[in-house]
DNA sequence: TACCCAAATGTGAACGTACACATTTCGCCG
DNA sequence: CGGCGAAATGTGTACGTTCACATTTGGGTA
């Protein structure tokens, strides 16, 4: 049917040469902006180019080179939102600012799927990685495959693997826990996010460790899964219980639908029961009421991730784990403490 | 320092195949699953694949075969994390139960990085592309550009320039006004979102021609950024001008930012204002009041991009449109007319 | 005008893999 | 026990590019 007998074969460089009338090493240097050229010779490869639209091939280039100007970034959960995508156009900015380009490869944390979308990363020559992957079992996998490439883990359960930058969850959950008993709660409790999480994990010790250095009594925390429906059940739950009246959601989503909850049910917060979430995304300022939280600086963690790769601290030194301070921002959801559920 | 003399390189194909005694051309086989191999044989190449931490250089691959199982997405934006986000796991579930691995790309809406992504996506040999580019601008960048491979566009501006998967906008936003109206409001305004994306623009139009086809009185949208916290600097303006008594946001976050300001300023909604929203954000339910809204199906939207890629519906056909139906979530943010602002 | 050096351009090889085809091995039947 | 065919394994080549080195061109100087 085609007048042209040929495959559809993509252009190559042999082909822009031959038009062009000049050898494909030529071309070679116009691509690779090769000092040593006239620049009417390079005006015609580049027009030559244009005419055929040919796009050099990666795949060859990562080949000869080993080098692609790609960081590769390991996305392993979806939950969290926010956070993750603010730390991945962190990434990104700092990456395209030090002349890389980022690729990302998300996958489920099971074996399997982890060792493929890093395989794909590998695959595609990725200079080094950043690995987000929140749940735990994630790093016990990339212990036992051993990645070649310098590697920044982001919330690391394991210091020992490699570089890690994190924000101090611990240090957070102690900061909102302690808020709360500063205003004179002695009966707090903690909604946790899902145990496999490193960070649920974290916050929740860091409640127990501030519940428990102020001699309170220390009370089960409800498990959840980090969505503003599960704050919502938890929060109808709890009016079964009116053993309290401050709780520290270990998330700003959860903390919202915690607050629909208690509004839908005539609590009043805060003059009944205090509030305090974590993230501090920017919704919530505008939550009702304006969401006292903490914050974290996903920004930070991005840039910092990246700064470590490209100090190419990959090299034998010991992991180097940088902590990022978390912040409290003080909204409207907590004050003194006052009838409780 | 290194006792080791040879330089670091990565193991190869042939270094397999000399630790186990066969040719490479076997453990290629091993590689690619071939039916035709003595299980022992199989057996001692996996070992030895594991012993020296071997793998497959996939720019190689890819250089020889021109194919990579890899789906590449363009993600030329940054806002609308919810809607993006919510589709790329629709396409990375799609494409995994295809057998296929996605590779995300994201850029600014300038020429040079979406073309650069692109290429970064085509040299990974991608086999197809998912354009997701909210922005008028990037197509027309686009339509410059020859792709080679099947492509489809979501929420496409131009839907000559190939496949468009998109959910109706205009439709909606007809939805969520006649809802308004129906409920008797005749003075409703709408805060539209950036101008230079294609769905704030349709949106904007529907609220217009079912403002006029009611023959009601059009005043000119209020437009925003699509963030909570313009919808709260837009309520705060919006309480000078006591022309309305119905809004209508082009987004749930931006409603959120007007609840609190509406609240703020003793407003009650939907006694004094109705306020409607647009995505039903998993959040819009918890709210206060819980948002009206129009649902839209970002997975269906995921899929169904998808299913035409792999339809190969990318031969020489027509470009396709699929419009997928929104959907009003009623909730209790809107009413009968009050005694507005 | 011959010569030399730098600038400009060209040639051969290699990167690591998969495909097409060639060769060897092996079990089984006559 | 020879031979035959299928199963198992090996050899040559191409993919498209860059690097190292070789060669040509051109302008200025002795």
């Amino acid at each position: 049917m085609n007048t042209e007998s040929s495959p559809p074969r993509a252009p190559n460089i042999r082909d822009v040469a031959r038009e062009a009338g000049v050898s494909y090493q030529t071309v070679s240097r116009v691509l690779n902006d090769s000092p040593n050229l006239r620049p009417e010779t390079r005006e015609r490869v580049l027009q030559v180019i244009d005419e055929l639209g040919y796009r050099p091939n990666q795949a060859a280039r990562t080949l000869v080179t080993s080098k692609s100007n790609v960081i590769g970034v390991l996305v392993a959960t979806r939950a969290a939102a926010y956070g993750v995508q603010t730390i991945l156009y962190a990434i990104e900015d700092a990456a395209r600012d030090a002349g890389y380009r980022i690729a990302i490869a998300t996958c489920p944390s099971d074996e399997k799927s982890v060792r493929e979308a890093l395989d794909q990363l590998i695959g595609q020559a990725a200079e080094a990685v950043v690995v987000v992957a929140p749940q735990a079992r994630v790093f016990d996998l990339l212990a036992a495959t051993p990645l070649n490439v310098p590697f920044v883990l982001l919330d690391s359960a394991r210091r020992d693997l490699g570089h890690t930058v994190a924000v101090d969850q611990f240090e957070g959950a102690r900061l909102a826990t302690r808020h709360l008993i500063e205003l004179g709660h002695t009966q707090v409790i903690h909604i946790a996010g899902p145990q496999d999480w490193i960070e649920a994990e974290a916050r929740m010790q860091g409640y127990l460790r501030e519940v428990s250095d102020a001699e309170l009594m220390v009370r089960p925390p409800v498990l959840g899964d980090w969505t503003a429906e599960f704050g919502y059940r938890a929060g109808r739950e709890l009016l079964n219980r009116a053993d309290f009246t401050a709780v520290f959601c270990s998330n700003d989503l959860t903390a919202l639908g915690l607050l629909h909850a208690f509004r839908e049910s005539g609590i009043r917060v805060p003059a009944d029961v205090s509030v305090v979430g974590f993230d501090d995304i920017p919704e919530a300022a505008h939550y009702w009421p304006p969401l006292t939280t903490i914050r974290q600086d996903f920004n930070e963690v991005g840039r910092r991730a990246l700064a470590l790769l490209l100090a190419e601290l990959g090299s034998g030194d010991d992991p180097i784990t940088e902590l990022i301070r978390p912040q409290l921002v003080l909204r409207s959801s907590t004050g003194a403490p006052g009838s409780g559920v």
